[in-house]
DNA sequence: AAATGGTTTGACCTATTGGTATGAAATATG
DNA sequence: CATATTTCATACCAATAGGTCAAACCATTT
């Protein structure tokens, strides 16, 4: 039997966990090429074979991250009813963050020191945020929703959202759960949920009986 | 006169200024004893005469800033009125993210990589958490707010308020703050005060004539 | 089987890392 | 003023950093 070598995309795959990984943990300048070849499971030099620095796989990684998120975190383009798309989104980021916490820490981290590579990137998340503050505009004009400032109400979504990954090690500590264990989204999403809904002066919607 | 040396208290505070700073930016094996040095205004064998070694200087740090916290950010142990109590809470804790926003991103890059250093001072924290808990369930017992989550309920506070300390950067893009001006703690305080007396079914108070 | 091309490797380069040794300089004490 | 003690700077250490290189490897095409 032949025992054949991995393929590119596999070998790329590995490095792009690895960086996200031990970039999340120890910061760009914090992790040595030696580390992320290790935990891609390959030689130092071939690392090298495939990237062409540490800063290149860092901002691609990161890149990579926002792109993906940007199909995933905004409001729908056709706005349906407030508190369903409001609740759908906290959903599906808490759930993200919880099941992807590592994603999510190196995207605070770079944010952290002051967003050196995203900085340039970052007229696409102005473009997203201005479509969804202009649908939260419209909710309230047509009084569906209380007045909220339209940017911050999103920051704080996204702080919260955020919180159980960046902080996970603590929101484990203080809710019990076992170190082998994720956090369990279920209670989370119901009290982020109502925070935001009764913020819009909505209800929590009753109750969802699928996936 | 006599050109005097600087005196230890100075050059102490000089050296924890800097690992505020630097520890925060590029985190605990990302910053060199040299660039430490550097920003505290010695040279790196000076820094040694004062510091063990690397990894004493960032525990004594993290411990410094917790200290700090545990006199700053607790409900009082004798609890008035729960909106002005949780308003209090909300302004403290926001001025203090945006006046030193560095000592907020080093606590949290630490509870990102899993909090290795403060977990075994997790005691305190916990104690602190559990009292709060109380004084919230019993504004619940008493019908003085609405049913709420009482770990979460102060986990989302620190969410939020914590975010424009850490996502400083993000922050002032989004909201238009030049970078030379730091972020205009009102609305902030508003936007946030709001989210949660709303979630407790309170009103917001309706400005601060007195204390 | 030979030639081909992408892939992998270990040895190696220079710069920097955290930390130290030693003696000079400044200060405090007699 | 002389001595003792604290503080500081230069030079240095072994270890590791990011990155390169030529030679070896291996799967394919001919």
């Amino acid at each position: 039997m032949k025992q054949t070598r991995k393929s590119r995309a596999e070998i790329r795959q590995a490095i792009l966990d690895a960086a996200i990984s031990e970039f999340a943990r120890e910061g760009l300048e914090g992790t040595s090429t030696q580390t992320l070849a290790k935990a891609a499971g390959i030689t130092k030099a071939q690392l090298h074979y495939y990237i062409s620095s540490k800063e290149e796989l860092y901002e691609d990684t990161l890149l990579h991250i926002v792109e993906l998120w940007k199909g995933l975190f905004f409001f729908s383009a056709d706005p349906g009813d407030p508190a369903r798309e409001i609740a759908d989104y906290i959903a599906r980021k808490v759930h993200h963050a919880i099941e992807f916490p590592d994603a999510s820490r190196l995207f605070a981290r770079e944010v952290a020191r002051g967003a050196p590579v995203l900085r340039q990137h970052w007229a696409g998340l102005q473009d997203n945020v201005n479509l969804a503050s202009g649908v939260i505009e419209g909710w309230i004009a047509q009084g569906q929703i209380q007045p909220v400032h339209p940017v911050m109400f999103q920051m704080n979504i996204w702080a919260v959202t955020q919180h159980y990954a960046e902080y996970e090690a603590q929101a484990r500590f203080l809710l019990g759960t076992p170190d082998d264990e994720k956090l369990d989204p279920g209670p989370i999403i119901a009290e982020v949920t109502e925070l935001f809904l009764r913020r819009c002066g909505l209800q929590p919607i009753p109750d969802e009986a699928s996936s």
